[in-house]
DNA sequence: TTCCAGGGGTAGA
DNA sequence: TCTACCCATGGA
């Protein structure tokens, strides 16, 4: 089956892809040649199916493999929508950076978007699996986590992920295992997190609701286990709110050069260094070009 | 071998 | 609120 799915303009599917590292992590499969991205997606139903899709001219086309009803497509649709901030209208922050010499390529390259799972669930796993530990280091939990829980595409196929786990299988195994899977000291903060989401004491799907205050989703990540500041920026910008900045180590360093002359700086240099963009602090420091002066 | 990564939790001030 | 310290694992 073949969809198309409008997005808002401008649009570049290209910049979604490549807005963060999201498109190297499983079960997503990038190809950059032929411009298409695989996913595997399990739908509320339990289908699994297979998705590609590429850039058409007025958005997203998708080629869905594997039977669907009408609810289930209406479903992918939205999943899709949400992947990629189909609706999102960006003038605003293109408007507010117009003036900006090392911000006048966002418009034109139309950033702004990054790219998302398609669940919160699978968001707030993945930036978890961020945390003190190398980019390589997250493809490699990332991987394990949807070769071991996750659910297969039934039509087979050679190199076609899992989908990514729910967390139902996830919550029902021990610690020991996720430990022996190399998830190190990340381990019980998964399990908790997946035991939480089971329960219903943590309703991940709330915090897209944007008529909440950031302050108060905000909180609601931090109270996630493994979820610190850092991790709750990113899910924050993921979630299209872009008022904190995630510092990591890379922040640290390009910060310093770029606004310090290179002296050791602290996290509040670097949220100092962006404070000029408020709202729109995440997006003006992920696509700060810093080799223009 | 040592250091540390796209940090978080906790105790103590 | 801020700091010091520990945490598992694998790459460099």
């Amino acid at each position: 089956m073949n969809l198309e799915i409008r997005a808002k303009r401008p649009f570049k599917f290209h910049s979604v892809i490549s807005s963060h590292g999201w498109s190297a992590l499983a079960p997503f499969v990038w190809n950059a040649e032929t411009g298409a991205l695989q996913r595997t997606e399990m739908l509320t139903s339990g289908r699994v199916v297979l998705l590609t899709l590429r850039e058409s001219k007025n958005g997203i086309a998708v080629t869905v493999r594997g039977r669907v009803n009408q609810r289930e497509r209406q479903e992918l649709m939205e999943k899709i929508a949400w992947m990629f901030s189909l609706d999102l209208d960006l003038n605003e922050f293109y408007a507010a950076v117009a003036n900006e010499p090392r911000l006048a390529h966002v418009q034109r390259e139309a950033h702004g978007r990054f790219l998302r799972s398609s669940t919160v669930w699978e968001d707030v796993v993945k930036v978890m699996m961020t945390t003190n530990i190398q980019w390589s280091g997250t493809k490699r939990l990332v991987r394990v986590l949807v070769e071991t829980f996750g659910a297969p595409y039934q039509n087979g196929g050679d190199g076609i992920p899992d989908a990514f786990p729910s967390p139902e299988p996830i919550a029902r195994t021990r610690e020991s295992r996720l430990r022996k899977l190399g998830l190190g000291y990340r381990s019980p903060y998964l399990l908790q997190l997946a035991r939480g989401v089971v329960s219903g004491k943590y309703d991940l799907d709330a915090l897209k609701d944007f008529t909440r205050p950031t302050d108060e989703v905000r909180k609601a990540l931090l109270a996630l286990p493994g979820i610190g500041p850092y991790a709750a920026a990113t899910l924050l910008m993921l979630l299209g709110r872009y008022e904190f900045l995630g510092v990591d180590t890379e922040a640290l360093s390009s910060v310093s050069r770029g606004f310090y002359g290179g002296k050791p700086i602290g996290e509040k240099e670097v949220q100092a260094a962006f404070a000029r963009w408020g709202k729109f602090k995440a997006l003006a420091y992920w696509f700060w070009d810093w080799d223009k002066s």
